[in-house]
DNA sequence: ATGGTGGACAATCCA
């Protein structure tokens, strides 16, 4: 199965980016995160038509997370346990026997901010529920911008940014604790030590893409049973500059399996 | 250099 992560800044301005990448790429599943658009507002005649059942949790403005699928999701989850769920950055559904969760992670704004309180906080939620969920042989892949560096090769600049709200000792020892919980990061496996290779690149630097000033904050993290079976992970920039341009690239893996139908007793 | 730009939405908030 290939599955895909994508920040898209909002859905509705990137409707022939999303709609483009799925028909080219024909992923299994694509996750999707800043949509920005409330549920009743989702734009789902624009992606009618193409062969992808999607679900959607949004809010108006900001946030906002969706899942496009080949197959029909079942058990969706809506909100992370034990967080509040107001945000609209959790969700989670399983396609035959494998579980997606996509979350946009909080940002975390500025250092020891309330908003960065909530960014550990979200990660705490998620180590606690994974640990709750996650067995040795569970087929989980968890997706989505989870706004931490891991570490200093996933950034342009170490030096200068270290000790800012995605990348400083308190998000990265957070996201360990999470990964911890029987997680393996896909790129980071497929191109280990690698340093220059990113998901994101802020717009507000001038040039910034071209000059490759760029973090990686996107992420796809996989149960053992599925990264042994991983043969690729790739990020794409080919979205990028279709019709408008989009901070996040579409990151990408191939796992060699299908999703089977869950076992009825 | 504490800016820059893009998006939602209608004066600012968020990234």
């Amino acid at each position: 199965m290939k599955i895909a992560t994508f920040n898209v800044n909002s859905i509705r301005s990137r409707i022939d980016p999303v709609r483009q990448w799925l028909c080219e790429h024909q992923p299994d599943v694509l996750a999707v995160q800043e949509t920005k658009v409330q549920d009743d507002e989702f734009p789902l005649d624009a992606f009618a038509g193409i062969g992808y059942h999607v679900i959607f949790r949004g809010q108006k403005k900001y946030n906002g997370v969706a899942l496009f699928s080949r197959l029909e999701p079942e058990n969706v989850v809506d909100r992370l346990p034990g967080d509040d769920g107001g945000d609209a950055r959790f969700l989670q559904a399983d396609y035959g026997d494998i579980t997606i969760v996509n979350t946009y992670v909080p940002q975390g704004r500025e250092m020891h901010s309330d908003a960065f309180a909530y960014k550990l906080a979200f990660f705490r939620c998620l180590q606690a529920y994974f640990v709750e969920q996650i067995t040795p042989t569970s087929k989980w892949i968890w997706v989505g911008d989870l706004n931490v560096a891991r570490e200093a090769i996933d950034v342009h600049d170490p030096e200068r940014l270290w000790g800012t709200v995605c990348f400083c000792q308190e998000v990265q020892d957070a996201l360990e604790s999470v990964v911890s919980a029987g997680l393996i990061d896909l790129f980071r496996l497929h191109h280990p030590g690698r340093p220059g290779l990113y998901t994101f690149w802020d717009y507000r630097v001038p040039n910034g893409f071209k000059r490759n000033l760029g973090w990686r904050l996107d992420y796809l993290m996989a149960t053992a049973s599925l990264a042994d079976r991983c043969t690729r992970c790739e990020i794409d920039t080919a979205c990028r500059g279709a019709d408008k341009p989009s901070d996040h690239t579409v990151l990408w893996a191939e796992v060699a399996i299908s999703p089977c139908p869950p076992k009825k007793s």
